[in-house]
DNA sequence: TAGCGTCCCGAAAAGCGTTTCGGTCACTTT
DNA sequence: AAAGTGACCGAAACGCTTTTCGGGACGCTA
C-alpha cells in the first residue's frame, strides 16, 4: 500500500538541519528570522529549505503555541443566498489575519450540528462562527464551550452571547424614508412569510417611518410567501386603493410585482415606485426597470462576526447583539 | 492577558488519567476501545472523560498517524452559483467520511491561490480539491505537490491530472433530443459569451444531435452574454424564421426569451418550446411557464471529486478527466 | 504448601515536528 | 586572566498512540 502516491514523506525541519549541517534548533531560528544565527549559516539553511521546498508543519507549531489559527464556520445551509455573502465576508477577514476556515454545513439538522461541533472542537479551532438560516433567534451551541462563539444572521437566544444580525427594522425604515424623500405618499406593503422575523421587523420599521411623517400605510401588510408568484398575484389587491409606491418584502416579490404591473400597463416609476430588499444581484439583473433595493450588508456582517471573534480571542469582546445597518441601492424603479 | 476567556485550558488525556487513577496509556486504550483494559477500569475512565467533557486532540493524533483527516477546498469565487453546489456535494461526501474541509477563496487571483496553497500544505491537508470558475482548462496548481489534487468544474491543462468536469457537449445533445422527442423540428439556439467553452460545447452537442436526425439548426447560434437582457433582445431575430423550439444557453437567457415571447403574444409551449441550462432554482422559480432545463449535476460533481480524492489517497485513482452526465428536468415550457 | 510458568493489566517510554530554554565553547574585550 | 559576547547544540515540552516491559495473580506440579 503506497499511501504516499504523490511525492513521498513530507520534508521536516530535521531533514533541512541535517542537510545544512546544523542542529534543528539552529535551523528553526534561521528560518524564523531569529537573531542568534550567523548570516552565512542562515543563508545555507534557507537555501536547503528552499531546495527541499520545506513547509513547516503548522500542527506541530499549534501544539506548542496552544492555538491553531483555525476557525470553525458552522452554517445551516449552503444553498442559502444569505449565508454565502456572510461566509465570504468572514473568509475575507480571516484570510487577512492568517486564520483558516474549517467549513461545516449542518443542513439545518441539530444532530449534525452537534457532531460537527465536536469534530471542530477536536481539531482545536480557536473559535466558532455560527451562521443561521433565518433571522429568528436560535438556541446557543452549548454551555461552557472551551472557545468563543459568534452567532450571525440568527442571534443566540442568550442575549449575553455575541451575535451579529441584520437590522431589519432599520431596513424597513430606510425603504420608506427613501420613498418619502422621492415624493411618494401613498405607500403599500407586500411581504413574505409572516412567521419570519425578517418580514414583520421590516414592516414594523416601515410603519414607524410612516408614522413619524404623520402618514399611514395604504392597506394591510400583505404577508404571503417569498416568491415572485406571490408578488404577482398580490398586485390586484394592492391596486384596489390609490397607491404611488409599493414596498416589497424581498427582491423576488418585487420582481413579481414589477412583472404584474408591466402586464397591467402601470408605469414604473412614473405611476408607482417599487422597492425591494436584499439587493440580490441575479434577481435584480433581470428586472425592468432596474430595481431599487435595500442591501442588508451581509458581507459586512460576516466581516464583523470575524472581527468580534478575534476580539473575543483576546478577551476584549463585551458580548451582546450587534446590528449591521443596511443601505439603499437606488435604481430606476423608484425614479432616481 | 486572559486568552482563555471562556472555559480555561482544554482538558487533556492526562487530566482524565489522573482523575481516574490510571496511566495515560491505559486511559487511551480504555477510550479507544482497545482490548487490554479490564471492564471496570474502562468504565471508570469513560465516566471521568464524560464528566470532564474530554475531546481528544485531533492535532496530536494527526502528528502520529501522519494524516490529518483534513482536505483543502480551493475555490475561485464564492459568489458563483456553480461553485456552491460543487462545494456542497464535496462537503457532503467528506462529512460522511469524517474528513473536514478547509475552505479558501482565491477570488480568481493566482497570487492569493498560491498563498492559500502554501497555508493548506502547512496545515498538512491530506488532499486538495480545486474548483474553477469557468469550464475552460486551467494550469495545474504546481509540480510535485506532496498531496493529491482533484480539479473540478475547470479541468487541469495537464490531462494526466485528475479532473471532474460537466459534460456540456452531452448537455447540448440531451436538450435537443428532448425537443425532438416532443415533436419539435425547427430548433434555434441562443447562447452566452462565445469565449466560454460552456457555450460552444453545448452548441456543438446540440448540432450533433440535430445532424444525427438529419436536421439542421434554424439560423446561426446567437452568442451574446449570459443575461436575461440578451435573451430578450435576441427574440426578434430568432423569430425571423419559422421556429418551434429555442435552445437557450442558460436559464437566465431562457428567462429573457420567455419574457419577450410573452410580450409578443407567442404562446409557450404551444407555439414555441423553450429549454434552458443549469436548472438554477431561483431563476426557474419565477418563470412563466415553468422552464424545462438541463441540470448539470454540480452536486454530483462535487461528490465525485471528493470520491476521487479519497481514491487518490489510497493510490488507486488513475487520473484523467472524468465527465459528469447532465439530465433534463422537464417542466411546462417544452410542453411536457 | 512451596516453586514454577503463564497470563494479563496497566505503567513507562518512545516518537511525531516544532519552538524555546539553558548550556557549552571559542573568541574578544578590559 | 576574568568577564563578556556570539554562535551553536541538546533537551524539554506540547498531547496523543503504540510498543515494550514489569509485576501480580493464578494454576499447575512436586
Amino acid at each position: 500500500m503506497s499511501t504516499d502516491a504523490p511525492g513521498r514523506r513530507q520534508v521536516t525541519l530535521r531533514d533541512v538541519a541535517q542537510l545544512a549541517g546544523v542542529s534543528v534548533a539552529t535551523a528553526s531560528k534561521a528560518i524564523n528570522g531569529k537573531a542568534e544565527v550567523s548570516p552565512d549559516t542562515r543563508r545555507r539553511v534557507l537555501d536547503v529549505a528552499e531546495r527541499l521546498s520545506f513547509t513547516p508543519n503548522a500542527l506541530a507549531r499549534a501544539m506548542l503555541e496552544g492555538h491553531t489559527g483555525t476557525v470553525g464556520l458552522l452554517t445551516h445551509d449552503l444553498e442559502g443566498r444569505f449565508s454565502l455573502p456572510i461566509l465570504m465576508g468572514a473568509e475575507d477577514a480571516f484570510g487577512a489575519g492568517r486564520s483558516s476556515v474549517l467549513l461545516c454545513d449542518s443542513r439545518g439538522d441539530a444532530i449534525r450540528e452537534q457532531h460537527h461541533l465536536s469534530t471542530l472542537l477536536g481539531r482545536r479551532v480557536d473559535g466558532l462562527i455560527v451562521v443561521g438560516s433565518q433571522t429568528d433567534a436560535r438556541p446557543p451551541l452549548g454551555r461552557d464551550l472551551p472557545v468563543p462563539v459568534v452567532y450571525t444572521y440568527a442571534p443566540s437566544t442568550d442575549p449575553a452571547d455575541a451575535s451579529v444580525v441584520p437590522d431589519n427594522v432599520t431596513a424597513g425604515r430606510i425603504a420608506v424614508e427613501h420613498l418619502l424623500a422621492t415624493g411618494r405618499r401613498r405607500i403599500a406593503h407586500v411581504s413574505g412569510d409572516i412567521t419570519y422575523a425578517a418580514a414583520t421587523d421590516r414592516a414594523a420599521g416601515a410603519d414607524a417611518a410612516l408614522a413619524e411623517h404623520g402618514l399611514e400605510r395604504v392597506g394591510p401588510v400583505r404577508y404571503g410567501s417569498w416568491s415572485e408568484a406571490w408578488g404577482r398575484s398580490s398586485v390586484a389587491a394592492l391596486l384596489e386603493q390609490d397607491v404611488d409606491a409599493i414596498v416589497c418584502g424581498s427582491d423576488q416579490i418585487a420582481r413579481g410585482v414589477l412583472d404584474a404591473l408591466h402586464d397591467r400597463g402601470v408605469r414604473v416609476p412614473d405611476d408607482v415606485a417599487v422597492i425591494g430588499f436584499d439587493n440580490w444581484e441575479p434577481m435584480i439583473a433581470g428586472c425592468r426597470p432596474a430595481l431599487t433595493s435595500i442591501d442588508m450588508n451581509f458581507q459586512m456582517m460576516g466581516r464583523r462576526a470575524a472581527e468580534r471573534l478575534f476580539a473575543s480571542l483576546e478577551g476584549r469582546d463585551p458580548g451582546g447583539v450587534e446590528t449591521v445597518t443596511p443601505r439603499v441601492i437606488v435604481r430606476e424603479s423608484t425614479g432616481g
